[in-house]
DNA sequence: CTTCCGCCCGTTAGCGTTAACATAGCAGGC
DNA sequence: GCCTGCTATGTTAACGCTAACGGGCGGAAG
């Protein structure tokens, strides 16, 4: 009859494994695999017993051998462009949250908005054979396009839906986006209109965003009347230097659209600071509903990118949960509602 | 003689492995796995009849299989309390940018301040065998500290030193943050001071910075005047409210200090918009040096929390980079600088 | 010519876990 | 008593890769 043993004080060095608690608690180790994972039919006895091995050793599993075993793994990739764009938090927060109940972990990586970086950051992550993965755009190179392809498992691409995707895409459409604000900005009655925004050529959704804004001008026979490009700082700072240039520059402008909400509220700022009559004689918009802007003395009009839905819809899809039935091939479009704040004149 | 092999177009169900790039290639497993980890001797010519199969199959090596057998995981755990708070993502883009030529790979968890969520995610990652460790804060609960002592790999405990670290620990004293600032605040003459702050029982720093900053009051034998917290919301907005309640409650207050910037900045708006005399009637200070205040109209004082480089250090450390020679128990403490901005009397 | 060494490559034996199957023990029906 | 059908546990064989070692081959050294 073996004699129940003292939980051991763990010895530091060699690292704990089933055989160590298959040991302490005088089971196999199958037994204890089947313990540990809720698994199969084990007596109440001896799942105690084998709870007790395991917590007094401090037994961590190793899930690299269960993950080679079983064939699953309960990891999704995570590749965004940036961490500096408020953005991409709060789609992780999204996706984080969703998670957490499902037995997924997110792994993010992170591109810098370089297409080489995306192809190796997607091809390490591949490696560790994950079950979904979620990527931001649908802009690739044709090795990393392939490689998600090959993958066989689910592949969210997050953001935007103008495009094709390769599996599914939650997201919003940018194009649209911008196309409605230029039409909003035409119906109050605005001619003269100067576009700011971020001089990232890989920044496809800021791209399209432009676009579509000026196609929505197009539509009322106008164009742009000027347009400036930063890169780098702080966005407020540059949102107060660029405006006061352009406005230095083409005093004659009534609307200044610009591709995020920072630089807006930093414009906003400062034409506030000047004095200047808005939403009157110059009005102003931005892009992404940032809730921060809640707290600036004059609501800056900005449409609401949907961030943390887009995260949590994508997670949805990858554990999924999405509720659609499908297995793959989804395509969720939200739309962002056009928040008109206090900048643009009331039609 | 061996023919070679034109590339197969990728078919699709059965993941490929190195098998199959070895028949490919007509070598053995072992010499595709050196070609593929750049390991040990191979002729140029096999290497590269192998480089070609590979690609042509668009084969991806499963790393699960690999660290099982080499014991060696590419995996740094990057533990953090929260998304929302603008801090930690300016934390990991120091750990992203710092890791990303050294093989090694973050992969994030965030706790919600939860010690028993902060728990099941050091479970979960630790049972991934990762190389190192970074997380938040110098306290957890019992069993988290067991597992991190016993995971014989390097921990770095980020953002705070003021406790008793498990290894390494990079980060700032908030009790002398918070100090500092009481005595600039009241060496600029100010007396009458109030603090606004988050309602987080479970965030130390925050709380450490405050019992820091009455010390430094009691110093000059002063008292916290009033306070008041929040939880929840757009902080930019929550400033606002705050400081119009607190000010209305106790109109007599010459300095509100702010526990991050943007409440603070949210407190400067409203004392702007309100026209008071900002700050010979009424000082503001705030916490965190986020850059995007330097958009403001005026320069909220703060003290830099060295978020980026924090994440760069502990990296650093992880990565054995840190050429301090040390093996571990690593103690970088930076030093916050005061940033009086525009918002304290000039003494 | 032999010996030795270095290059290039193959063979073997795990890494720690789990899927799948095998088996022991026991209750109950006939 | 024998077989059926559980439940609780053990045994075996992967999973895909790499560490460690072994060996053929060719040229340089003796």
């Amino acid at each position: 009859m073996p004699v129940p043993q003292p939980p051991v004080p763990p010895e530091p060095r060699r690292p704990l494994t089933l055989r160590d608690v298959s040991e302490a608690s005088g089971v196999s180790e199958m037994t204890v695999s089947r313990v540990l994972r809720n698994r199969g039919d084990v007596s109440v006895a001896t799942r105690e017993k084998v709870l007790a091995a395991a917590k007094g050793l401090g037994y961590v599993p190793n899930k690299i051998a269960g993950a080679l075993a079983s064939q699953r793994v309960n990891l999704v990739a995570v590749v965004i462009p940036s961490l500096g764009n408020l953005v991409f938090p709060e789609v992780l927060a999204g996706v984080s949250e969703t998670l957490e109940d499902t037995g997924l972990q997110p792994v993010f990586g992170v591109t810098n908005y370089s297409p080489d970086r995306e192809e190796a950051v997607l091809y390490e992550m591949l490696s560790w054979r994950p079950s979904g993965v979620i990527v931001a755009g649908l802009e690739h190179s044709d090795a990393a396009s392939a490689m998600l392809r090959n993958a066989g498992i689910p592949i969210v691409e997050i953001m935007d839906v103008d495009g094709e995707p390769i599996d599914s895409v939650v997201g919003i459409s940018h194009m649209r986006a911008g196309r409605e604000m230029a039409r909003a900005i035409v119906a109050a009655g605005y001619r003269r209109i100067g576009f700011l925004g971020t001089k990232m050529p890989l920044d496809h959704r800021a791209r399209k965003r432009m676009e579509g804004f000026e196609a929505g001008l197009a539509e009322a026979g106008l164009a742009l009347a000027d347009r400036e490009f930063y890169s780098g700082g702080s966005a407020l700072a540059k949102g107060r230097e660029m405006t006061q240039a352009m406005l230095a520059r083409s005093p004659d402008l009534d609307f200044l659209y610009y591709s995020n909400d920072m630089i807006g509220a930093g414009g906003l700022l400062w034409c506030l600071g000047q004095g200047l009559d808005v939403p009157g004689k110059i009005g102003l918009a931005g892009f992404n509903g940032v809730d921060l802007l809640d707290g600036l003395p004059v609501r800056l009009a900005t449409m609401d990118a949907c961030r943390r839905e887009i995260g949590q819809q994508a997670a949805k899809i990858v554990a999924g949960q999405s509720g659609s039935g499908l297995i793959g091939g989804e395509r969720i479009e939200l739309t962002p509602r056009l928040q008109p704040g206090d900048t643009i004149r009331k039609a």
